[in-house]
DNA sequence: GCACGATTTATACCA
DNA sequence: ACTGGTATAAATCGTGCG
C-alpha cells in the first residue's frame, strides 16, 4: 500500500519482545490508520579521548552485550563543528539504555556519552525527518499480529518520507468540560463525585453526562463509552490535565474503567506534569493561559475575553454548590457546563492553526507543544538541524552562569519632541547571527588558530566563516521560509482557510527566530555558549552606535534609542540613513513608527507620545504597568493626553486637583483603588514582609488557596504602622477603612508628576487647595 | 533608641 | 523552564547622633 497520510500522534511499543514504534495517522480521505515501525533501533554515541575507538570497542563489547547492547559501530560525527569519530552503540531495548550508560561511566574506556536522553519516538522522527502534524508519504503493508485498533486499519511501515503539504485533514475534536462541585472550597476526589461532563465536537454535536449526587460510576463509563464511539483525534479542555487527574482517582472509587486510549489503556500522566493518552492528542489551553502575564485569575473566562470573546457573567465557582442544591438553579449550572464546553471548542479555532504549526516546525507533538517552554521549542528545532550535519546532539545539563552585557539604551533628556521618526531593525539579532555566522559550532576557542573569521568588536570573539552552524541553518531556514510565506499571504484571500494557515505559519517562523538569541544564553540550553549570546549582543551595539554615528553626520538629531531602535527627529536626510544602514551595513531596517509628539521624562524605557492618527501610546509608565492604582493609572493617562494634546500645564493641573479632592472624600470605587503583584514564590518564602506577601498570608488563614504565578490584589488601609501591615486582601475591605491620604501621596502624586515634572510642576502644586496657587502657576 | 540615608528585595516593564 | 537593561517602591540595614 503507498498512501498520503498526516501524523497525529506517535509512541514507542512492543511488538512480540521487540520495541517498535506506533504511528496513529488519518488519511486524505478520513480513514484512520495505525503504522507499526518494527525495523527502528535504540541507540546512543560515546567518544573516545585519545585512545582508537577500535580498541574502546573490543575492549568494552564482551561485557556490554550482557546488558543488551547488540551492536557497536564506528561513524563520523562532529562535537561543535569538529568532526570526531564517535561509537555508535546499538541497544536492544529503550529501558536498556541507562544501564548501559551507567555501565559506560565506571568502564572509562570512553571519554564523553551523547544521546542517551533522546526518546525513541523522538529519535524516530529525527532519523526519518518527519514532524508530527505533518503528511507523510508511506508505503506499508499488511501482517499478521499487528495490533488491533477499533476503528483503524493496522499496516507495517515499508518506508516513510516527509511530505511538504500544508494542507489539514478533517480531525475529529472534542472539547469537553468537567464540572466538579466541592461543598466546602475545591471539589476532592475522594468524596466529591463529578457532577456533569459537557462535550463539544467538531461535527457540532453537543452532549451531556449528568449525575444526580450519589454515584458518578454511570457518568463515568457513559463518558468512557462516548469517546470509544466517537473516537476523537483530539481531546480538548482548559485545566484538562486536573480534570484527568480527577477522573483517574474517580475511577478507581467506583470501579469504572477508563480506557480511553485508542489501544483502550488509561490516561498516564507523562513525566512533564501532563496527561497522555495514546493515540490521541489531549490538549491543555491552561498551558497557553499560563503563558500570558496579562491575566490575573486564569480562569476560562478571562482567558477568553483575552483572545477577544465576549462572555456574559459566570456562576462563579465558590457558588457551584449552592446552584447544584437548589433544584431551581441546578440545570442554570449545567447550561453553563455547557456553554464552556462550546467555548473552548470555539477557542481551539482561534488556536488551532497556531498549535499546528509550532508541532510541525518543532517537530514537538501538538501536546507537548503548550507544555514545552519557549526554550524546549526552539531546542527541539535545533535537535534535528543538528543531526542534518552530523552534529552530536549535547546532554541537557544546568551550566554555571556568567553574566555578560546586552542592548544599549540611550539617555533621554526630558522633554517633549516632535515630529520624532522611530528607525527599528527588522529582526535584528536574527539578522547578527546570520550576518557573522555566529553559533555554538562556529565558535572558535581562544587559543585556536582561525585563518579567516568575523570577530566581535569588544570581546573579540571569534567566528569561523568556512562551516555553516546549527544556529546558522536554523535561523536561514526560518528567515527564508517566513519570506516566502509572507509572499504566498499576498496572493491568498483574506479570512480564508488557506489565509489562517500561512499566517499562522508566518507568526511561528518569527517567534522561532526570535528565541534563538535568548536561547544561546540560556544556562540550561543543550547548545548553551554565552560567548554567542555575548556575541550578538555586541554585535547589536555595535550597529546602533554606527547608526547614530552616521545620523549625526547627516545632521540628524537623536532622541533616544534601546537595542535595535533609534529614535530621531524626522529631517529629510532620514531616507539617506536608511540607505545607507541597508547598503555599508547590510542590514534590514523601517521605519516602524512616527509620533507627532512625545514626550520623555528623565528615564529610560518609559515615554508616552501622539502618533499620526491621534492616537496615545504609552510606553513603560505607570499608565501601562499592572502594579499601580487604576485610579493612578487613569489619572496619569488623562494629564498625559492633556499635555500632548493641549501642552496646558494649568488645565492638566486642575484635572489632577479634582482626582485629589475626590479621592479624599471617598468618591473612589475600591475597584480603582486595588494595586495588584503577583507571587513569585511561596508566602512564606519571601525574605521580605512585603505589602503583597502580608496581603497573601491573610487570605492563606482565611482559606484561600495561593499559589505561585497568582495575583493577589490588596488596599492600603487606614492607620500609623508600616504600609505593608496596613496593606489588607481587597476582598475583606470595606470603603470606610480605605486610608485614601496613601492613595493620594503614594499613587496619584507621583503618577500625575512622573509626568508634570517635566513642566516644572513639583509636588506642592498639585497638594495646595487653594485657587490662588492655580492661578498663578506659571505666571510667578 | 531614633532618624535618615544607603542598600536590598521584589516586581513589572522594554527590547 | 529564553536574555539583559531599567525604573521604582517598600522593607531593611547601617550609621551618626549624643
Amino acid at each position: 500500500m503507498k498512501a498520503r497520510l498526516w501524523l497525529i500522534d506517535l509512541n514507542s511499543d512492543f511488538l512480540l519482545g521487540k520495541e517498535v514504534v506506533h504511528l496513529w495517522c488519518v488519511s486524505e480521505n478520513g480513514e484512520r490508520i495505525l503504522l507499526v515501525d518494527d525495523s527502528v533501533e535504540n541507540f546512543f554515541f560515546a567518544t573516545v579521548g585519545n585512545g582508537s575507538p577500535e580498541e574502546a570497542i573490543k575492549a568494552s563489547f564482551p561485557e556490554l552485550k550482557k546488558y543488551g547492547v547488540l551492536r557497536m559501530e564506528i561513524c563520523d560525527k562532529r562535537i561543535l563543528g569538529k568532526p570526531i569519530k564517535a561509537v555508535k552503540i546499538v541497544v536492544d531495548k529503550s529501558e536498556n539504555i541507562e544501564r548501559v550508560s551507567g555501565r559506560l561511566d565506571k568502564l572509562k574506556t570512553f571519554q564523553k556519552i551523547y544521546e542517551d536522553d533522546i526518546r525513541l519516538s523522538t529519535r524516530y522522527l529525527i532519523e526519518k525527518r518527519i514532524t508530527p502534524s505533518s503528511w507523510l508519504e508511506v508505503e506499508a503493508e499488511e501482517s499478521p499480529n499487528l495490533p488491533n485498533i477499533p476503528n483503524f486499519k493496522t499496516f507495517k511501515v515499508k518506508s516513510i518520507e516527509p511530505l511538504e503539504l500544508g494542507s489539514i485533514p478533517n480531525l475529529r475534536i472534542m472539547a469537553i468540560h468537567v464540572l466538579k462541585v466541592g461543598e466546602k472550597g475545591s471539589p476532592k476526589p475522594e468524596y466529591d463525585p463529578v457532577v456533569a461532563i459537557s462535550i463539544f465536537t467538531s461535527e457540532g454535536e453537543f452532549k451531556q453526562f449528568t449525575c444526580d449526587g450519589r454515584s458518578d460510576k454511570k457518568l463515568i463509563d457513559d463518558f468512557v463509552n462516548y469517546i470509544k464511539s466517537y473516537d476523537p483525534d483530539i481531546i480538548l479542555g482548559y485545566g484538562i490535565t486536573e480534570d484527568w487527574n480527577y477522573l483517574i482517582e474517580r475511577s478507581k472509587r467506583v470501579d469504572s474503567m477508563l480506557e480511553v486510549g485508542r489501544n483502550y489503556a488509561k490516561p498516564h500522566t507523562s513525566v512533564f506534569g501532563h496527561v497522555s493518552i495514546t493515540g490521541r492528542i489531549c490538549i491543555d489551553l491552561f498551558h497557553d493561559a499560563r503563558d500570558n502575564p496579562q491575566l490575573t485569575e486564569y480562569t476560562l473566562d478571562e482567558y477568553a475575553w483575552s483572545l477577544g470573546l465576549k462572555i456574559g457573567p459566570q456562576i462563579p465557582e465558590h457558588k457551584y454548590y449552592e446552584y447544584l442544591s437548589d433544584s431551581s438553579k441546578k440545570n442554570m449550572l449545567f447550561k453553563q457546563s455547557e456553554e464552556y464546553a462550546r467555548l473552548i471548542y470555539t477557542i481551539w479555532n482561534i488556536m488551532g492553526d497556531f498549535i499546528i504549526q509550532l508541532s510541525q516546525l518543532t517537530g514537538l507533538p501538538m501536546d507537548h507543544v503548550l507544555t514545552a517552554s519557549a526554550g524546549h521549542r526552539a531546542e527541539s528545532y535545533l535537535m534535528r538541524e543538528a543531526y542534518s550535519i552530523g552534529e552530536l546532539i549535547p546532554p541537557r545539563i544546568e551550566k554555571p552562569y556568567v553574566s555578560y552585557a546586552g542592548g544599549l539604551v540611550l539617555q533621554p533628556q526630558k522633554g517633549v519632541y516632535e515630529n520624532v521618526s522611530i528607525l527599528d531593525f527588522s529582526s535584528m539579532y536574527p539578522n547578527i547571527m546570520l550576518k557573522y555566522n555566529i553559533s555554538p559550532d562556529t565558535y572558535i576557542p581562544s587559543g585556536e588558530q582561525c585563518e579567516d573569521c568575523f570577530v566581535s568588536p569588544e570581546s573579540g570573539h571569534r567566528f569561523r566563516k568556512d562551516y555553516r552552524g546549527v544556529y546558522t541553518r536554523m535561523l536561514q531556514s526560518l528567515l527564508e521560509a517566513r519570506k516566502a510565506v509572507r509572499e504566498k499571504l499576498k496572493s491568498t484571500k483574506e479570512g480564508s482557510l488557506d489565509y489562517r494557515i500561512l499566517n499562522a505559519r508566518q507568526k511561528v517562523l518569527k517567534i522561532l527566530a526570535n528565541t534563538l538569541y535568548g536561547y544561546a544564553g540560556w544556562t540550561g540550553a543543550r547548545w548553551y555558549l554565552r560567548e554567542v549570546a555575548e556575541s550578538v549582543a555586541e554585535w547589536g551595539r555595535y550597529t546602533i552606535r554606527a547608526t547614530m554615528e552616521k545620523a549625526r553626520q547627516l545632521g540628524l538629531r537623536i532622541i533616544y534609542g534601546d537595542t535595535d531602535s533609534i529614535f530621531v527627529i524626522d529631517g529629510e536626510k532620514l531616507g539617506e540613513l536608511m540607505k545607507w544602514i541597508e547598503e555599508e551595513l547590510a542590514m534590514e531596517a523601517r521605519i516602524d513608527k512616527f509620533y507627532k509628539r512625545i514626550l520623555f521624562t528623565e528615564a529610560k524605557k518609559r515615554y508616552g507620545g501622539l502618533l499620526e492618527d491621534g492616537t496615545l501610546e504609552v510606553v513603560g509608565l505607570e499608565v501601562v504597568r499592572g502594579d499601580w492604582a487604576e485610579i493612578a493609572k487613569e489619572t496619569q493617562l488623562g494629564v498625559l493626553k492633556i499635555m500632548l494634546e493641549t501642552m496646558d500645564v494649568n488645565k492638566a493641573i486642575s484635572y489632577v486637583r479634582n482626582v485629589i479632592t475626590d479621592t479624599r472624600n471617598g468618591k473612589v470605587d475600591l475597584e480603582k483603588l486595588v494595586i495588584w503583584k503577583r507571587m513569585t514564590k511561596p508566602p512564606e518564602a519571601y525574605e521580605v514582609r512585603a505589602p503583597h506577601v502580608l496581603a497573601a498570608l491573610e487570605l492563606l488563614k482565611r482559606g484561600w488557596r495561593i499559589d505561585v504565578g497568582d495575583k493577589v490584589g490588596y488596599v492600603i488601609t487606614k492607620g500609623t504602622s508600616r504600609i505593608g501591615e496596613r496593606a489588607k486582601p481587597y476582598q475583606l475591605v470595606e470603603s470606610k477603612d480605605i486610608d485614601y491620604e496613601y492613595y493620594v501621596r503614594n499613587q496619584l502624586v507621583p503618577a500625575a508628576l512622573r509626568i508634570l515634572e517635566v513642566f516644572g510642576v513639583d509636588e506642592q502644586a498639585l497638594l495646595k487647595e487653594s485657587r490662588k496657587g492655580l492661578m498663578s502657576f506659571g505666571t510667578g
